[in-house]
DNA sequence: TCCCAGGTAGATC
DNA sequence: GATCTACATGGG
């Protein structure tokens, strides 16, 4: 990959294993807005940021080489050997070729630990869009104004100083619905220090989502999200109604226990469950693998 | 109108 | 300990 810097642009060529899109859109991330093809504004970090892709080469908008190598290139996840995960999964599990293939320019983004898990406690029974829209509701009314892009102003996501003064009544109506004492209680306990992002951050994954599960509304499945997408651990493996039907669907045939898709998931996958996960998830939701209205099944 | 959504807590068996 | 259900809100 060649970085080059040309008039307010930062220019990546020959970028492998990285697709814009698919990164943004398998489900991983919800402060995004599409402007056009392989073309969009993200808002982390405290910034937003306008990133394009044409063929092999990328575009950060506006920005300089500072700021990409301090936030973006460890946002993109874009210090990690892509084909080497690839190759390590295949050469245990052929299965996963399908899905790896389609969804070849994955990234697993290394986002805020407060903000994945404020959205992933709205995204219990929700779909994608609708978390999207909470909380972008959540950043516009406590966030502070970080950029005005062709009119239009981002915000960033709230601190926790900030969120942990809302009220209930106030969650309400950001329509989270019956997640807002779940919502409280998580705000309350990173902001009075019960949560700990440098302890769960040397904590191995295990104890890490153990803590985690303390907090009110956040199981299993959101403690796992939380863990692979905000705190680096690439071996977590959330499991939901998706991968739960695909993995049925590749290993089982039949219905099956979260906890033995989730042990078969740790002998298999092991240290890369996380991105066997998100090729698996990004796939087999976007061809409903397991559902009434599949539109096919992945070959073996 | 009914059913479901990147689930979870609390009740009930 | 395993299974069942209510929980707001929006969209198909």
């Amino acid at each position: 990959m060649n970085i080059n810097c040309k008039d307010k642009n930062i220019i990546l060529e020959d970028v492998t294993d990285f697709d814009i899109e698919q990164t943004l859109e398998c489900g991983q991330c919800f402060r995004f807005y599409k402007i056009g093809i392989k073309d969009y504004i993200i808002v982390a970090k405290r910034k937003a940021l306008h990133i394009s892709q044409l063929n092999n080469t990328i575009t950060l908008h506006n920005t300089t080489i500072e700021e990409y190598e301090e936030i973006w290139k460890n946002y993109f996840d874009l210090d990690r050997d892509y084909k080497k995960i690839k190759d390590e999964l295949l050469k245990k599990d052929n299965k996963l070729s399908e899905a790896i293939e389609v969804k070849h320019g994955v990234r697993i983004l290394n986002q805020d630990f407060f903000e994945t898990l404020i959205s992933f406690i709205i995204s219990q029974n929700k779909q994608i869009p609708h978390i999207k829209q909470i909380v972008e509701t959540i950043s516009n009314k406590y966030g502070e104004p970080i950029a005005q892009i062709n009119e239009k102003t981002y915000y960033s996501f709230p601190e926790v100083e900030k969120l942990q003064k809302v009220t209930i009544e106030e969650f309400r109506e950001c329509k989270v619905g019956f997640r807002d004492a779940y919502l409280i209680d998580a705000c309350k306990m990173v902001y009075n220090n019960e949560i700990i992002v440098n302890d769960l951050e040397k904590a191995t994954t295990i104890e890490a989502i153990k803590k985690l599960t303390t907090i009110k509304g956040v199981g299993d499945k959101i403690a796992n999200c939380v863990v692979l997408f905000g705190l680096s651990k690439r071996d977590a493996f959330p499991i939901d109604v998706w991968i739960k039907r695909i993995m049925e669907n590749l290993y089982f045939e039949k219905d099956t226990k979260k906890e033995e898709i989730m042990e078969f998931a740790k002998n298999q996958f092991g240290e890369y469950g996380g991105y066997a996960q998100q090729y698996l998830f990004y796939y087999g939701r976007e061809n409903k693998i397991g559902t009434k209205t599949k539109k096919e099944t992945i070959k073996i």
